[in-house]
DNA sequence: GTCTATACGGCGATAGAC
DNA sequence: GTCTATCGCCGTATAGAC
């Protein structure tokens, strides 16, 4: 009666992630105010404040709300094809495959916070600032298992080419998650930075066989 | 007699463009602020002002500088792959290498300036918003030289696939060049971000052979 | 070309009322 | 939880002396 019911607690939060997300992405942490943010999410400005306590606070918060599912999502893709595999574990293929799935699954690329995420998380990962720090904190517990399952796929790899290899993946993956649309301009047109489909089709074979070349003998 | 040589004048401008590049490379363009410039640089505050105009022309100067060096570097190594081919052009492996060989040839490596603006490229290329922009008008009428060439090295590839298969190229290079520690803690020491010689060694025939895989027949 | 001084607004954060 | 008001700092840019 003299106030607005629960919900509208956790709305407003939310609708403060929300916008900061997509504000972060698109400007970086730096590019951004809390007013803007503030303003954005139609809340007023000491609220992000109170809730997450910093602006640092509000950055880290954005991050940890999508990693922990993303995490979720790509580690049941692993154990599945895990599953699926006979006695000699997955295919590189099928490795890669569980780690790229994910991200078009579950209607992920047809959500718009889901979007900004990504474009945040492709910003961070080439940043010198914080590129090592978060991506190690948020993201390389899973990754170390994704390793360890290709590394049994790949048995005479030799650890240098090996890491290599991920990073490689890691900077093109990124990059598509980026959506600068610079290679729409550079193909004239034959090329959508928003295809993700596309993009997933053409990664799994190329980083396979990239892998293959660099960690197998002979 | 009444004021410092001509010498001076440049030293100036040139200060406040390392300054300038070195920081932009490790908190990005909003995180710099005109005065941090100018106390690294040892200068006053109104002369980055007066002599680039604005930050964002102090920015625009920066990565202008050294693009049109890199720009001539790269085109010098296509043309001498290209007359050292026989008559049916280059191989995949020796383009690719003509692309990356310059950024660790002529010192490059060993010059700080030089790494400092390849973490710059490096965030920039991942923005949101200036990857498309910035990397088309800097470097896409060379890289278009490049694919061109590619493209006679792979007659049956299909735009799609190639303009893809390049994108992965640009965003494994990018990452590589912004030496954000990750890889580093992710193989626990194997691999150090710094070493872009171990770098470029594997990613020449890395991305070849995805190169090959996507866009060859058969 | 260089420096001093300053205009003018946006910044993050918080104190305190409700 | 929410909002008003405000503190003190830092931001870019420029006017004008030298």
């Amino acid at each position: 009666m003299t106030k607005a019911p629960e919900k509208n607690r956790i709305r407003r939060k939310d609708r403060i992630l929300n916008a900061a997300e997509a504000l972060f992405a698109k400007h970086g942490f730096e590019g951004v105010s809390m007013r803007m943010v503030a303003d954005s999410a139609e809340v007023d400005l000491a609220l992000a404040s109170y809730h997450f306590g910093s602006k640092r606070g509000l950055f880290d918060a954005v991050l940890l709300r999508r990693a922990e599912v993303l995490n979720d999502l790509r580690l049941a893709a692993l154990e599945k094809c895990q599953a699926e595999a006979g006695g000699n574990g997955p295919s590189v293929e099928a490795i890669i495959d569980a780690f790229l799935h994910p991200l078009l699954g579950e209607g992920l690329q047809a959500d718009e916070g889901w979007l900004h995420y990504f474009e945040l998380i492709a910003q961070v990962n080439s940043s010198y600032e914080w590129g090592g720090q978060l991506m190690t904190k948020y993201f390389d517990p899973l990754v170390r298992k994704f390793m360890e399952a290709l590394k049994a796929a790949l048995p005479d790899a030799e650890p240098q080419d090996f890491y290599w290899c991920y990073h490689f993946l890691s900077g093109a993956l990124t990059l598509t998650m980026a959506h600068t649309g610079r290679i729409d301009q550079l193909s004239d047109g034959a090329v959508k930075s928003e295809d993700m489909v596309g993009a997933y089709e053409r990664m799994v074979p190329f980083m396979a066989a990239g892998f293959k070349k660099m960690c197998e003998k002979g």
